[in-house]
DNA sequence: ATTCTGACGTGGG
DNA sequence: CCCCACGCCAGAA
């Protein structure tokens, strides 16, 4: 691993600690607020890594269209749903309804 | 070294 | 909104 994917790790945890709760965001979003160095896919990647921080809400973050394309990779099946839901946010089939509504944008927030 | 695969996004149709 | 092609970059085979 190279010193530039530590400090992209640190940096997509970073934002990603300060979702707030019952709110989301994806991983283009971060990804961008990060510079898009390596594109979106590395910021999902890095959330790969996250399963060892409990600070990293990975369950709020989705891809753009608000769908939870990463929930296989949650211990059940559905467990990334019932965090969310949990945080009164409505998910149907793996889709966040209003996701407009709830989506967290780290330019307007971090700015 | 080569090819495939993905927790993705954008742009054209 | 959907479908498709393309760009992206790190790992696995």
């Amino acid at each position: 691993m190279k010193e530039e994917n530590i400090n992209f790790f640190q940096k997509v945890y970073e934002v990603a600690k300060v979702i707030p709760y019952g709110r989301v965001t994806s991983y283009g979003a971060i990804a961008k607020y990060l510079g898009a160095a390596r594109s979106a896919r590395m910021v999902g990647w890095a959330m790969n890594g996250s399963h060892n921080m409990p600070e990293v809400p990975a369950h709020r973050v989705v891809n753009r269209k608000g769908l939870l394309t990463g929930k296989h990779h949650f211990d059940g099946t559905n467990l990334m749903q019932q965090l969310l839901e949990s945080e009164g946010i409505e998910v149907v089939d793996n889709q966040i309804m209003e996701f407009e509504k709830y989506f967290w944008d780290p330019f307007i927030e971090l700015k």
